[in-house]
RNA sequence: GCGAGGGUAGCCAAGCCAGGAAACGGCGGCGGACUCAAGAUCCGCUCCCGUAGGGGUCCAUGCGUUCAAAUCGCAUCCCUCGCACCA
């Protein structure tokens, strides 16, 4: 025993040698990278492993949400990066948007100028996390050298007939006097929506807008998501329901007014049963009829004009449309409840079968006719169904479908597309994407408004469209920026103006992954070959709240960059999707405004950066949501301090070192053991179970030197694989004690453990455990009070080779087993054991005895440690008879004395 | 309403895809070692009954498949999230 140095007290017997000073030792390191230039990747580096935060707004303050996400990028890179990979993990500033405008306007500064100073704060901040970044790709969106190729790929997108300038009526928010996309409008019960920054209920207006046509791209972007599966089912989810799918067919009424007009039904099989026919009150043909009729304008004018009209309200414009199944003259009505932008905006109706249209027809008066009955094998009964009292809206077999009748819903409406003339669609809800912002501080988006020829594109040469100076006002900046809007046409010379809306900054995000990858390009926005070679984005991190609107842009467009040859074959941005958790105070999301919070700078002034870290990653799996404790955070400071202190203790000589004897061998097992475990972990993105490992593996060094005198050789390489296996979580401290440890170079670019889990580990593993927790039952169950010798014996090789032939029978096992020559020589006993080998059920796979023995033997000393007896371990043939007669393959034979 | 994800011991939570040992961890609680003491560290216990490793009951509920179910199937109840006047 080693009794000189006991390390149990080493840690705060001299506190002041065996402690680190993460402020001291924290910027040493950071330079120490630095200067190495461990994170840079090259151009020429073959497919890196791409890993990548979402890029942050430039808020001027991290949250811990941002350290969150930080902290997994920088460990999942450092773990990549250590296996010999290499590894791009970069970093940029998403700097356009409203907030710095609004900062700008109260402060009456430049939102340049304030954005910089934030970039500067943010990023000093990352720094002081130690986050492994390659910041030679830094890309920032605000600068010219960045959103000049916003502006390029507007003209592409042009020409390609992918920018659209449409009509269409927008959200508008009158507090920030500027148009919201859909995406940008929160739902609100009373009302249309308010604005997603400053909660204003929004209003609408009429506009010409540009528009991306993300419309083209609604089946693929759809369709792709069930293929996405590295990416979470809810976040595929979101975007489903997002893009939204409706497989129908449309089909064509003629009208009374003379018009054709089109519909879109994903029910075409209850077409028998319409008795009327509905037109939103936006709908062309409406606007028509109510130039004619004053009933009609009167109530387009009440629909458009007020939200809360009642759900059934409408109005009988007088026209009749002809049902193409049945040649009947249906009613046209006019009805709030037809949405203008679902379907094509017109609808016929089948009361039987739709309970809106089920309602209005009550309300109306309107005919009921019932087209579907269930079926047999349907929950309902014919009889019980009553279409009077309410719709029948499954699907069923048509009756009163003339021909068609006994056809099953799916089978006619299929049968009905050919024989009205109708053709199949798929409809999404997915819009096209309004990009046009009345801002000052976006991309100016490159187009020239001259009354002679129109909307005409910057020539590419004059690119960017650089902002002018910042202007204060309540309107769009850029129209008040007289000098700077007006220029000569670039198609005719004359007197023309610029356009003065700037782009949403989701253009910008849409892409900053490409620019990545070769940042510093003057020609194009990115090197597609590289990017085609390195994108997609190995793995892509960061919140739940980009489910839908970045996430849905930036596969939008890297299909246009495919479909227009700037990337060759890459259709999908982000192979793998990991959407973290919240980090929680008190239970609540962290607020600085009621004072819930936990900010970086002081925490990490205090702990130091990796203390943070390691907390994050070890308190929860990433994507779940979990408290922040003070508990918490001290704990994995005193973890940090603990491994410290061992590797110090261990490098200036403090434990004294012999051959460590049988127990030499379990600890070397358990290294290669928890390597192996902690690597799976890591590679799954479970750092809380990986670090699991590192626990228990530092806790059995300090047992190990505690017990005997450890074997340097493995002492040392105990330390050092925990060394490496904290490095990608708490780069610092790793780097401190691998220096410790006597290492001159970085464990930053060490090579990460060998991952081979040793020969019959698990059934090692759990046969020690099993058999540990044996004699604890006993010790206790039997009231032993001070044991002073345990004996184990192995059971004998004849039940090994039984329980080995008893696995590979099936049939009649006792009596196959008894026939064994070998086994019957054992008589009584190998037949009782046969028999409960054959009423067992499945056998596990179990050590050989000699391999049983050895594992047992390697263990012992945990024994000998927890109940201070003296452990024997026989082997299958040196134990006493009445040890073995009880031990079986996998539970050796117990005998404990006082 | 549609869809997705869930319901595991006092609490948090793994396991479920690839069925096979009362079910990893952590917190809290209890006991012990070390200490003058505290802290830190270490060793146990923490569903019920058991003086030699045994028995019973168990993973929302109920059925079912199987030699064997927390794990697979069906049904029911509850929770969370997303979408929703989608023709």
């Amino acid at each position: 025993m080693n009794s000189g140095l006991p390390l149990r007290d080493m840690s705060n017997s001299t506190p002041e040698t065996r402690r680190f000073d993460p402020g001291e030792i924290e910027p040493r390191w950071q330079d120490a990278w630095d200067e190495a230039d461990v994170f840079h990747v090259d151009d020429d580096a073959e497919d890196p492993s791409y890993v990548l935060a979402m890029f942050p707004y430039p808020s001027g303050e991290m949250h811990m949400g941002h350290v969150r996400n930080y902290a997994i990028t920088d460990a999942f890179a450092r773990y990549r990066r250590m296996q010999g990979d290499a590894v791009l993990h970069p970093m940029g500033w998403d700097s356009f948007g409203l907030p710095a405008e609004n900062a700008a306007n109260r402060r009456d500064i430049d939102p340049r100028e304030f954005t910089m100073d934030c970039i500067a704060n943010m990023r000093s901040q990352m720094e002081l996390m130690g986050l492994g970044l390659d910041w030679d790709r830094e890309v920032t969106t605000c600068e010219p050298e960045y959103f000049r190729w916003n502006q390029w790929f507007f003209k592409q997108f042009y020409e390609e007939d992918i920018v659209e300038r449409q009509t269409a009526e927008l959200n508008w928010c009158p507090d920030c006097e500027t148009v919201l996309a859909d995406e940008n409008v929160d739902p609100h019960p009373d009302h249309e929506g308010t604005c997603w920054r400053c909660d204003t209920p929004i209003e609408h207006r009429e506009m010409d807008q540009w528009f991306f046509t993300t419309t083209d791209y609604a089946g693929e972007l759809y369709d792709t998501l069930d293929e996405m599966d590295g990416w979470p089912e809810n976040v595929r989810e979101m975007q489903r329901n997002w893009i939204g799918k409706q497989e129908g067919a449309s089909v064509s009424f003629e009208m009374t007014t003379g018009d054709s007009v089109d519909i879109f039904t994903t029910r075409l099989d209850t077409i028998y049963g319409a008795t009327f026919f509905a037109l939103a009150p936006g709908h062309d043909v409406a606007g028509e009829i109510a130039a004619e009729h004053s009933e009609v304008a009167e109530y387009i004018d009440r629909a458009e004009s007020s939200d809360d009209l009642p759900e059934t309200s409408g109005v009988f414009t007088g026209e009749y449309a002809e049902n193409p199944a049945t040649g009947e003259q249906i009613p046209v009505y006019v009805a709030d409840y037809v949405l203008e932008d679902i379907g094509t905006g017109a609808l016929y109706a089948v009361p039987a079968h739709d309970e809106r249209d089920h309602a209005f027809a009550q309300a109306h008066d309107i005919e009921i006719r019932q087209v579907v009955e269930p079926t047999a094998a349907a929950e309902h009964d014919p009889e019980d169904i009553d279409t009077e009292a309410a719709a029948y809206t499954d699907d069923g077999v048509l009756v009163d479908s003339g021909e068609y009748d006994g056809l099953a819903s799916a089978t006619a409406r299929e049968r009905f597309v050919e024989a009205f003339d109708g053709e199949f669609r798929t409809a999404h809800s997915l819009r096209d994407w309004c990009i046009s912002r009345q801002r000052y501080w976006g991309t100016p988006i490159p187009f020239v408004e001259c009354p002679d020829c129109g909307y005409v594109p910057v020539p590419e040469a004059d690119l960017p469209v650089e902002l002018p100076e910042f202007v204060q006002t309540t309107g769009n900046p850029l129209d008040a920026a007289e000098e700077w809007k007006h220029v000569a046409c670039p198609d005719c010379g004359g007197d023309a103006v610029r356009e003065t809306d700037t782009m949403d900054t989701f253009v910008d995000s849409s892409w900053y992954f490409l620019r990545y990858v070769s940042p510093g390009l003057a020609d194009a926005p990115f090197d597609s070959e590289r990017a085609s070679e390195w994108l997609p984005v190995d793995q892509y991190v960061g919140g739940i709240e980009h489910a839908t609107m970045h996430l849905i842009y930036s596969r939008f467009f890297t299909k246009v960059l495919d479909d227009m040859d700037l990337l060759t074959g890459v259709r999908e941005p982000f192979e793998n999707l990991l959407t973290q958790g919240m980090v929680r105070k008190n239970g609540e999301a962290m607020s600085s405004s009621t004072g819930n919070v936990v900010s970086p700078r002081p925490f990490v002034d205090s702990y130091g950066a990796d203390t943070g870290r390691l907390f994050m990653l070890d308190a929860a799996q990433p994507e779940k949501d979990f408290d922040w404790t003070d508990e918490g955070a001290q704990s994995a400071h005193d973890f940090l301090q603990n491994v410290y202190g061992l590797a110090v203790a261990y490098a200036e000589g403090e434990v004294n070192t012999g051959d460590g004897g049988a127990i030499d061998e379990y600890v070397a097992r358990e290294i290669d053991g928890a390597a192996a475990t902690a690597t799976e972990e890591f590679e799954q993105f479970r750092f809380n179970h990986a670090l699991q490992e590192v626990r228990d593996l530092v806790s059995l060094l300090r047992r190990y030197a505690d017990h005997t005198e450890p074997r340097a050789e493995t002492f040392e390489r105990g330390l050092e694989t925990v060394t490496k296996l904290l490095a990608p979580v708490a780069p610092h401290t790793a780097e401190e004690v691998w220096h410790e440890l006597g290492n001159s170079s970085l464990v930053a670019t060490a090579e990460w453990p060998p991952t081979d889990t040793p020969a019959g580990y698990d059934t090692a593993r759990l046969l020690v455990e099993n058999t540990r927790e044996d004699v604890r039952d006993i010790v206790d169950v039997a009231g032993i009070e001070e044991p002073r010798t345990i004996e184990i014996a192995v059971a004998p090789d004849w039940k090994h080779y039984a329980r080995q032939r008893a696995r590979e029978l099936d049939g009649n096992v006792v009596g196959q087993l008894m026939g064994d020559e070998r086994l019957q020589a054992h008589g009584e006993a190998a037949a009782d054991y046969a028999k409960s080998l054959a009423g067992a059920g499945h056998l596990d796979e179990q050590l050989p005895p000699e391999r049983e023995r050895e594992a047992l033997a390697r263990a012992s000393w945990l024994l000998e440690r927890e109940f201070d007896a003296e452990t024997t371990v026989y082997g299958p043939d040196e134990a006493p008879e009445n040890l073995v007669s009880e031990a079986t393959p996998g539970r050796p034979g117990i005998r404990i004395e006082e």
